[in-house]
DNA sequence: TCCAAACTGTCAAAAAGTTTACAGTTTAAG
DNA sequence: CTTAAACTGTAAACTTTTTGACAGTTTGGA
């Protein structure tokens, strides 16, 4: 994958469109693109910080580790979607670690050259604050959620998070494109994976998906229930 | 309260007191500063948002509710912390609920002021990033533990947060110097009263705390316990 | 100084979630 | 085409947490 072609996906990303045009071009022109294999770590947790990134391709994996060894995954990150800002501001280390789920493609601004562009238009910090408050307001979600929510009601908003992502348009309903074991579910929640198979076997029998391996289906009827609400089910 | 104890007070505000003096002097130079009772609310989630404020006095409950009623309490604000930013730069609505938890005062930057200085100052914007990347941190703190700790865990770093914001040093240990019903750490953790009042009656025998009404008194053997690690009680 | 409101302490029953265990299914890779 | 690895399905035993209920304590005003 070119630069060119990196062009041509970072159409898909919504931030990167708000910017004007100088600035858009200044932030890449230095870029580099870098395919990662299924697996591979873009960063650990508290590493030290050197970039900025794009997703181009694929999806990356974000996610932590207790000291005893649990994993727990923040979030799966889908082409456009730009992160490591945190660390890159505040100069600490990196929050979460980041990996490809599967064979990805990432587009990797170095620090200096997005120090280098602030320095030249200062309004380009409008922008940065933007994917910033962007991030908080996500966080902001999960936190309230899962102290007000039950847990199906949890599971069900995460299935409908990870469709706007990941979604693809099918006969049945939306696919959610994604390598997505119930394990790994589970990691997303804090809850074992017995109890996601549980929840998806009810929701299966609401009607409100339907499960492949590795694969969910979120159908019209789960769509209009998350409309109208999810309280009851 | 007039301005001039204002600028005092604000000493203690790290963030503040990191600004460069003229950038401080403007940001607060046409602030109002505002008492409110006890229970006053400051402003309602989905508020339009107007201003970033610092607690000068007393304590802000942050919080939100779910559509059934259920309150979920994010945090408690002490003297020196800003809040307000989000809504601020996003242009969306408030994320949260804050009302004063006993009577406080608070300085109200509208934003307007914060908007010319950054025209005067475009540096500023690094200050307000500064401020933003401190709240992700944090609620990533917050998604990771609870994701990743069991309870009395949770419990325990919780109360040695609040003892961080509102601790006081006594012949004892650190108190926490902030209404605190069990109703409320409930709130925090998202769990119920009853769960929080087990858990601090067992943290009471290992001499961890001391439990008064509505007050928490950290012992020195739990500041020691958090040093090395609380996976085991 | 007394009362109502707010808060704490405790318990038993019920619900929710975890763990352990194992058999079956699907997939990718040689 | 075969097989190992990854994943799903399910169930019983167990632990944790919630719920509802009620008695007791502390506090802050009238």
């Amino acid at each position: 994958m070119t630069l060119d072609d990196a062009r041509l996906t970072l159409q898909n990303s919504p931030w990167y469109c708000q910017l004007p045009n100088n600035m858009a071009e200044k932030l890449i022109s230095n870029a580099s693109v870098m395919p990662f294999h299924q697996g591979d770590v873009i960063h650990w947790q508290f590493d030290d910080s050197c970039a900025l990134y794009c997703v181009l391709q694929g999806a990356i994996k974000v996610s932590s580790c207790s000291w005893e060894g649990k994993e727990a995954v923040l979030t799966y990150l889908p082409p456009g979607a730009w992160f490591g800002e945190i660390a890159l501001f505040d100069g600490q280390t990196r929050t979460h670690t980041s990996q490809a789920h599967e064979n990805s493609v990432l587009l990797k601004v170095s620090k200096n050259d997005v120090m280098q562009l602030i320095g030249q238009h200062p309004a380009f910090y409008q922008h940065m604050i933007t994917l910033l408050c962007e991030k908080v307001r996500l966080l902001m979600a999960v936190v309230e959620e899962s102290s007000l929510q039950t847990l199906p009601v949890r599971l069900a908003q995460r299935l409908m998070m990870l469709a706007e992502s990941f979604g693809v348009e099918t006969e049945k309903g939306v696919e959610i494109q994604l390598r997505l074991p119930q394990e790994e579910l589970g990691q997303m929640l804090g809850i074992s994976r017995q109890s996601v198979n549980k929840l998806l076997k009810q929701f299966e029998q609401n009607e409100w998906i339907e499960v492949a391996y590795r694969r969910i289906v979120l159908t019209r009827k789960m769509q209009q229930a998350h409309q109208a609400g999810l309280s009851k089910h």
